[in-house]
DNA sequence: GCCGCCGATGCATACGTGTGCAAGCCAGAC
DNA sequence: GTCTGGCTTGCACACGTATGCATCGGCGGC
């Protein structure tokens, strides 16, 4: 029923190597005729048909993108950055959920790697090994997760100016007077937790504050819930909460009880996930675009796929940005006499 | 590279259309050389080639849907649903986002039709005309939107027990002792709106409350904030709004302001995202299973793609659930007075 | 004027699968 | 014994495209 590429070459007077070639090979056919072929081909309305394209080239023309839960607000802004750009290239996008089941994500890699030709695995929770097994299978990019450390092991990342983003709120910590401040950590065997962690003692020691952490706690709603007392009880006059999801807990967990915001805590979160700025008090915290994250993965594996580029393993992080709103106010004057 | 069909029908000594038929047509094939033949493609690791399929059936075995704007919380549940859903089935999932740009979804349903069997429509912001041609194109089921009214327009549509949903928010505050209570009303022109509409005006009228429809304003976080003048100034002790979105922008406003809730105007909201329970206060609000609406979507489209099943147009709508959080109180003595 | 080269095009084939048709085989009925 | 019919299998071909190779025409250099 719809039309084919013969179609468009009997109409054109030209044989069926020619048209397709107008579309692929642009240079290797005589502008005139290519024009000629490409007007007949959308009066038409031909389009080449991807399955036969797939057959005869291997490849699919499609991205996949594996998360481990849409609903962690933190995945649909990945997401929706990565189709977006992907559009762009002409990219279909292919999308798997493996409901924080890391033992699911190698299946969810091998289904869906023979139907793309390149993958994005973002937050993925599978070991060093598997994740290697998936990158032998098709171009991967990682999204918020460090390469294995392993010798051969180059798979490229999107990395995220974690340093930065802690030194930032550090920094506007320190302006507005608190000297205390404790950091809520997260699981202790995440990467970026980690990496906030040490940041954050780092810019503590360096601006001569008192850092202090506090806990480890899954970093989830129910774990920053679950580090109000230890937050309230460690002497600070303000946290830097591992991430926005935690930092929504805690916010929850302690208006509840009724400790005044930000007047008895000051806090900032990570990531700037978009259920902070409706927190009451709105949560201050350090943006990162997730969506520009997506939409560099899609750059990368494009860049890897048309062999273009240098393909760097590890470029420049991306930038971070602290967005201040109300969960942090100045150090009230009894906490600077104390 | 991988093994193809006729690697397996040579160790086991058959033709290739058998081990075909081994696949496709089972009950075609004597069932011990069936046995034989899957015995020996799982150990050779042989799947069949989704392209080289897709060529000769023109079906692709995959769904696609397209959502409105994945930053919204509403539509990962739903994506999310659907793919947990439709992986059972063997299905992958094309998921593309079209930013909120009604003129971009015919696009969108032109180019995902290429590349799939079937699609679901989530609150799809195009025109009826636009919605009837995208139906004629593949088999499409819609979510949370109705079906055109013409005469051969028999579009499936999972639809939400809006009406429901709403009398259990009425009867709530009603039992709470509230006499006036407000609609605050998104968009006229939605019909999820209309219905909540007209089933709160039912739904007061019928239990002998006053039911007063405040505004109309946009669905979003900032049309709910818009909302909140005019829901003090209306002589109501209880709002019921449109949906979470807009409720958390309401009670962000009214919070930032310093009114007393639920003290001051008790607050039920729509849908149940995941954010209504980290609001300050937690929102009351009506649950719809958006996971449970993604998988009937899916379920009605395999059924529709097998032929099986009696696809009637619209079965019953999904249920509601009333969930009691911290933003609605029983009236205050001042205000029952009054 | 001839040779060789290059740009443009056609021919043939292969990618891996599904399926209509025919053939073979076997059982049961006459 | 023969015929009919059902069950199982093989043969051949087509799906729509990409691409190596051959062809052809034109043009510059000797």
């Amino acid at each position: 029923m719809p039309a084919t590429i013969r179609d468009v070459a009997e109409k054109a007077g030209v044989s069926a190597s020619t048209v397709s070639r107008a579309f692929t090979r642009p240079e290797m056919v005589d502008t005139a005729t290519r024009l000629r072929i490409i007007a007949l081909a959308e009066s038409l309305g031909y389009e080449p048909s991807s399955a036969a394209r797939s057959l005869k080239t291997g490849r699919t023309g499609a991205l996949g993108i594996i998360v481990p839960d849409l609903s962690n607000p933190f995945f649909p802004d990945v997401v929706r950055g990565m189709q977006h750009r992907a559009r762009e290239y002409g990219y279909p996008v292919l999308l798997a959920d493996s409901a924080e089941d890391p033992s699911a994500e190698p299946a969810l890699v091998r289904t869906l790697a023979r139907n793309v030709d390149a993958i994005v695995l973002c937050s993925p929770r599978m070991s060093d090994a598997e994740l290697t097994e998936a990158a032998r299978l098709r171009p991967v990019v990682l999204v918020n997760r460090e390469a294995p450390a392993g010798p051969a092991a180059t798979v490229p990342a999107v990395t995220i100016d974690n340093a930065g983003g802690i030194q930032q709120a550090v920094r506007h910590l320190h302006a507005l007077g608190h000297r205390r401040i404790g950091f809520v950590s997260g699981t202790r065997t995440s990467r970026s937790n980690e990496d906030r962690l040490v940041a954050f003692t780092d810019a503590t020691a360096a601006a001569g504050l008192v850092g202090t952490v506090i806990g480890s706690y899954q970093p989830t709603v129910e774990g920053g819930a679950a580090a109000a007392d230890d937050a309230l009880l460690a002497d600070v006059t303000a946290v830097v909460v591992y991430n926005d999801v935690m930092a929504a807990g805690l916010i929850g967990r302690l208006s509840r009880v009724g400790v005044e915001l930000p007047g008895r805590l000051s806090i900032v979160g990570f990531d700037d996930i978009s259920l902070a700025a409706l927190l009451t008090p709105a949560l201050t915290t350090v943006r990162i675009s997730l969506e520009l994250a997506g939409a560099v993965a899609v750059d990368r594996l494009h860049a890897h796929l048309t062999g273009a580029g240098p393909d760097v393993a590890r470029p420049a992080p991306l930038p971070t940005e602290l967005v201040v709103r109300d969960s942090t106010a100045a150090v009230s004057a009894a906490d600077l006499r104390g």
